[in-house]
DNA sequence: AAAACGGGGGC
DNA sequence: GCCCCAGTTTT
């Protein structure tokens, strides 16, 4: 697909698409909020996000609160035991280690438990102003789908999309593709009939042409 | 009832 | 590369 076109669908959805409800753009919020949504649909962990901060609103105080009591507040995220873990860990490391400031490289955040490329990519792009894609299902989906890159797994599209898809809009792209797969390109049974940029979609096309097959 | 969902890490 | 991880939502 040309670049011009890319830019096109992007403003359609910039227009369109209902804007992400997470606002944060502190490092330590915005790192601990992503690692509870991890494998987790993420309208609820961002109030399980909140709610874990007034208790401990920041590395210090995290680090000495007990994995029980963080797994209790984290609870509905799923996979609560293991969070709760990681995020002690994550504390207690930027605390001690990194003088109470969340890491601003690629290279010393994914040595964080926890922490793989698409979270990292997250802190850096939301809380840092960096150039960078932060790749995850709904990203990974939505491009292939349009028909931007073919990949088969978040890395390749990572890679893909830095050289088809324009810089300036690289740090947006994460926010604003979940919720235009929230709201319309579902993983399945996509709402095509109302999407505004299926004129530019090739599973859309294929769709059509055919015979209601998916692809 | 069963399958889909969503990142990271350990092997 | 493969497989596991826990709880909610969709089919």
């Amino acid at each position: 697909m040309p670049v011009n076109e890319i830019s096109k669908v992007i403003e359609i959805l910039r227009k369109t698409v209902p804007p992400h409800p997470y606002k944060s753009r502190d490092p330590f919020r915005v790192l601990i909020a992503t690692v509870i949504s991890q494998r987790t649909k993420d309208e609820v962990t961002y109030e399980v996000a909140e709610k874990l901060f007034q208790k401990y609103p920041t590395a210090e105080k995290l680090k000495d609160a007990p994995v029980e009591e963080i797994a209790r507040l984290i609870y509905p995220a799923g996979f609560y035991r293991e969070k709760a873990k990681k995020i002690k860990e994550i504390a207690k490391l930027i605390w001690e280690k990194y003088k109470g400031k969340v890491p601003t490289t690629l290279d010393e955040l994914l040595k964080l438990p926890g922490v793989g490329r698409k979270t990292a990519n997250i802190v850096l792009s939301r809380c840092y102003g960096k150039d960078a894609i932060a790749v995850d299902t709904h990203v990974h989906r939505i491009s292939n789908r349009l028909g931007w890159v073919y990949t088969k797994n978040p890395l390749e599209t990572e890679n893909a999309l830095m050289k088809v898809l324009p810089r300036k809009y690289w740090r947006d792209i994460n926010e604003l593709l979940v919720m235009f797969g929230r709201t319309i390109c579902r993983p399945q049974a996509p709402k095509c009939d109302i999407c505004p940029v299926k004129q530019y979609c090739k599973y859309y096309q294929e769709k059509e042409s055919g015979g209601g097959r998916s692809a």
